[in-house]
This record gives C-alpha cells, structure tokens and sequence, in this order.
RNA sequence: GGGUCUAUGGCGCAGCCAGGUAGCGCACCGGACUUUUAAUCCGGUUGUCAAGGGUCCGAAUCCCUUUAGACCCGCCA
C-alpha cells in the first residue's frame, strides 16, 4: 500500500464510506446529503451490540464528512414492534397482558417514560449520549401516525402477491404468498399479530383484518375475534420486517445501514424490495457478526446475560467502548467485561502511537492506528496525550485499598512515580478500576500447603505486627523471624504473597504491609496459622 | 434446508477485511540478581499460520475447493 492509496485515515470505515460514495456515484444520485441509519430495537433491554449498530454507523456518517460530504445519523425506534416475550427479570411487572402490543402502547413499567418502548429506547439513547454520538431520533409511532410510509406501503401492498413470491424464492419463507406482509393493531384489543391481514382495499387505502388466535415462540396468544379495517395511512397496523427496512430507506432518503447477520434474509428481501418495487436503490450495507458471551451463546435482548453500554461503563471509559466498536467489524467475537483491562491499554497504546511515543516502521500500520486512535476520539482527538496509568495496576490497588479508596490509591501512584499530580481523570479511573475489582474480585482464600515451621513463623509474625509499637523495619522483621525459623526467606516471602495477594510475587513487602495497614494483615495471617 | 464466522508456537489470543522478514499474554525451561522483588533482566520451543490449489516479485492476509467447530436464519422482530 502506497501512500498516495490511503483514504481518509486508513481504516475500515474509510474504505466503507468511500465504497459508498462510489455507488452513488455510479447511480448518479445527488449527494448533497449522505443520511445513514440505524434501527433500535424497543422491545428488550438494549444490549452493547445495539448500541455497536449506530456506534458504527455514526462511524460512517463522520468517515463521510471527513471527505467532504455532508450526513447525518437517524437513530430510529422500532417501537411499532410487539412485545413477544417478557425481557428477563422482568416477570414482576404483569407485562403477560401486553404480550403482542406494541410496545408504544404499553405502559413503562418503571414510570419514567410514556411507554415502555420509549423506556426501552432510552436506555440505548442515554448510552449513546454517554459515549458522543450525535443523532437525530425518529419513531415508528410517529412515522406511521404522520403517514410519511404512506405511499411506499401502497406499492407494496398492491405488489403484495410478487413480493410473496419473491420471498418464497429468496429465503424460503412461504407465509407471505398467503398473507399481505402488514400487521394491523386490533382495533379492539391493541395486538400485533393477531390480526390476521386478508385483503387490501386500493381505493380506501385500507387492510381488512380479523383477530384470532395465533402462536408466538412457543405460547398461544389469544385473539379477540374482532374484523375490522386499518388504515395504512395511520398508525393501526405496521409493515412486516421483510419489507418495512425498503419503505423506510426509501422514504427517509437512507444511503447506508449496517445489520447483524441474524437479519441478513432480511436485508435480502428489503434490498430487492427497494429496488425493484420502490425504484429506490437501496442503502450501501455492512454485514456484522453479533457479539457473543464467553461461552459463545448469542447475547439475548430478552436473557439475563446482558452487557448494557451503562453496565460497561461503570467499569471501562466511553473510549474503551468506541475502541471495541471501531476497531474491526468482521468476526465472531466472544465479548465479556473481562476485555475491558485489555481495551483500556490499548487505548494507551493507541495514544502513544499517535503522539509519536511508540514507533511504527510499516507506514500503513501507523497510519491505520492514528486513524483508529482518531475515530475513538470521534475525529476530534486531544492536543496532548493524557497521562497513562496502567489500569490493570489500579484494580490490583483498588483490590488492596477498599477504604478511603481513591486517596489511597492516589497515594500509591504518586509514590511510584507513575503520576506527578492527582487529577480528576486519575481519581475517574480509580472509581472504573474499583468498581472492576468490587465486581469480578473472585479472589478466594487462596489454598496455601503449609508445614508447621512456617506456621510458627507466621504466628510469630503475627504477634509483632499486632504489638501496639510501631516497627521500624517490616521488611527486616519478616527476614529475621524466617530466618531464625529455619524457613528459607525467600519462600516466605512467596507465602506472604500468596496469602495477601494470592500471586506468587509482588510489591516489596514491608511498605507494602504498612499500606494495608499491620492489623488488617495480621488478622489476614492468623487465619493460616 | 439456507447462510455467516472461526481455524495461528503447550494453553489463550492479536495480526487478516487496504499483501511486504510471524507476534503478544500465560505456562514451562536455562542463565543473571548472595530476602529486601511494583508484576526484574537475558535467552529458549525454530511454529508446514486447518488441508489442497490459484493470483502475485511477494500470501497468515486476496480468490476457489475441502475438513472441523461455532453461531444465525427457516416464528417474530
């Protein structure tokens, strides 16, 4: 790779932004403004891989004006969607009666917001104010009701029967030969998918509905019964997902919108939808893997495994998210909050390099790793580096100093040099790093083998670090009671830590005891003893 | 049935998506430091980068085939 080849700062989202631009190009689209899209589910606890879906997509909408074109992010709700399943943990709520609603219509169970869709939407909103992506909202509520999908969803419904047979040939799902690919609300007891759509009335502009009984997963929902009529103007009824994606682009004008590959069928139908139904082509996609947890099981919206963006960052800096976001798409990846030490170096790392402090002889790799460094910062770095505290270092502290927490560990890092002055961003990074260690801590009273020379020198250790005088020299103290016990210095020294630390190595001992305090480990000891 | 991803030294992984001498962590082994160690320093496993083929001056990296594993879809969203 040449120098003269690099586009815009090197990676990934560069390459995607101007793959894009060249299609519309070759369309020879207007490309005054370049809008990107993501789509946030508003039925289930929003997890770290939806927010990654507008992470990124606010990636390319930055990747494209750092070209020099102008673009926007829409972060639409899918609050349109029914409710299928009851989110874990919480059964509490006597959502059961809501089952097939959509989720717009059902009240927050918490109160906060105006339903709980919105409730749901927010959770992912407020995690993406967190972490600095700018966006412009939209629900489907307020599409539908407003009728901006009005006419895109006339044309299919009277392409209903070609759409169907489409559908059939692309991913093998039959259903939609039979039914119209809308879901009317019930007029009468608000459900999705209960209401079953026979026909569409072309001059009314009306679906004609009857509410039965129908299956969802596993469980049977009730219908009502009722045979009613919703207008597609208004916000009684919904596209299906197999073709809703192509309605929206084309009305909103969509020119890029990242999916999961749980939906790529999908994605398909919609992409054909759009051009050969709609006549607009549809959006420049990226296909990524979802985020798996360690044990390599999806990470469900409705289980309990969840890592919230809110979750993350009580432990890792919005940074340590945008890194893991943007700095690959392509592969499966196993993801739990043990990456976030990992991420928080790199991060580092990435600082040095771009301020020059590590060096990289293969241009392309350096220009890369600015480029990424620069896309964490949202293209908007710092001036100067921030000053590097290994924060693997801090939970080891934090595990070590529970009381008065922060001045503690501020101490320590002072006194060995790795800071000059306390800053506010140190003490934030002492708060992630404790609550890191408060949190995943499964340190266990390690298993010690010992014999009992070793345990009389250890109560004898305990006896003078719980003597009221001060010891001038802990260090030496723990010398001479090894010593003259016949045990050999250095595996004391070894079993200490083990005890304390559960490592086999660590600070220097004596300053190290009276840091934690001589009593405290005196009482830590007498258990082994 | 359809699709996607993954496969790299003993273990765990990075590098691959914009090709340019194969890396990191852990473990283990050898050496240096006569307890006084902030995760000490030096060296080590010569890795057929799953197998086979192709493109290229050059392939772990791109393309095709094969094998194994994982995941997703085939309700709905």
């Amino acid at each position: 790779m040449t120098e003269q080849d690099i586009i815009g700062k090197g990676t990934w989202i560069d390459k995607l932004a101007s793959e894009l631009l060249e299609r519309e190009k070759s369309l020879g689209r207007n490309t005054d403004l370049l809008r990107v899209e993501s789509g946030l589910g508003a039925s289930g606890i929003p997890h770290i891989g939806s927010l990654g879906d507008a992470v990124r997509a606010y990636g390319v909408k930055l990747a494209l004006e750092n070209l020099g074109y102008k673009s926007e992010l829409i972060a639409y709700s899918d609050d349109l969607d029914g409710l299928r399943k009851i989110p874990e943990g919480m059964q509490e709520f006597g959502l059961e009666e809501h089952i097939a609603k959509p989720v717009s219509l059902i009240p927050d169970p918490y109160g906060c917001h105006d339903s709980y869709g919105m409730h749901m939407s927010s959770i992912l909103l407020e995690g993406l104010d967190r972490v600095g992506i700018k966006y412009e909202f939209r629900r489907a509520v307020d599409t539908y009701k407003q009728g901006l999908l009005k006419d895109q969803i006339h044309t299919i419904l009277q392409n209903s029967s070609k759409i169907g047979e489409k559908i059939s040939e692309l991913v093998g799902q039959e259903k939609y030969q039979k039914y119209l690919p809308y879901f009317p609300v019930c007029a009468n007891c608000n459900r999705l998918y209960t209401a079953e759509a026979s026909e569409y009335i072309t001059d009314e502009k009306k679906v004609k509905y009857t509410c039965h009984d129908t299956e969802i997963g596993s469980k049977m929902v009730k219908g009502c019964g009722h045979i009613g009529e919703a207008d597609i103007g208004k916000d009684l009824g919904k596209l299906a997902w197999k073709v809703e994606f192509a309605a929206r682009w084309a009305a909103f004008d969509i020119r890029f919108e990242a999916y999961g590959k749980d939906i790529m069928d999908s994605v398909k139908v919609n992409d054909w939808v759009a051009d050969e139904i709609l006549g607009f082509p549809h959006p420049h996609h990226v296909k990524y893997e979802m985020f798996l947890d360690k044990g390599g099981k999806k990470i469900s919206k409705s289980l309990g495994n969840v890592i919230t963006a809110q979750k993350w960052l009580e432990f890792g800096t919005p940074k340590s998210i945008l890194l893991l976001l943007y700095k690959r798409i392509t592969g499966a990846r196993e993801l739990g909050f043990d990456d976030i030490p990992s991420l928080m170096a790199e991060y580092n790392e990435l600082e040095d390099i771009y301020f020059g402090r590590i060096k990289i002889d293969n241009q392309a790799k350096l220009i890369k790793s600015k480029g990424l460094y620069e896309y964490v910062n949202l293209l908007n770095p710092p001036k100067q580096s921030s000053t590097h505290v290994n924060y693997r270092l801090v939970i080891e502290l934090a595990k070590i100093f529970k009381e008065n927490r922060t001045e503690r560990v501020t101490k320590k890092l002072l006194d060995y040099g790795v800071i000059k002055n306390p800053e506010p961003e140190i003490e934030k990074l002492i708060e992630l790093a404790g609550n890191y260690s408060d949190a995943f801590d499964t340190q266990e009273k390690t298993q010690v083998d010992l014999d009992d020379t070793v345990k009389k020198a250890l109560k004898l250790l305990v006896d003078a670090l719980s003597g009221d005088e001060e010891l001038e020299d802990i260090q030496n103290t723990i010398y001479q009671i090894a010593k003259s016990n016949d045990v050999q210095p250095k595996d004391f020294f070894k079993i200490l830590y083990q005890i304390i630390l559960g490592t086999s190595r660590g600070p220097k001992i004596g300053p190290f005891i009276s840091d934690i305090g001589r009593k405290q480990v005196a009482k830590t000891l007498s258990e082994y003893t």
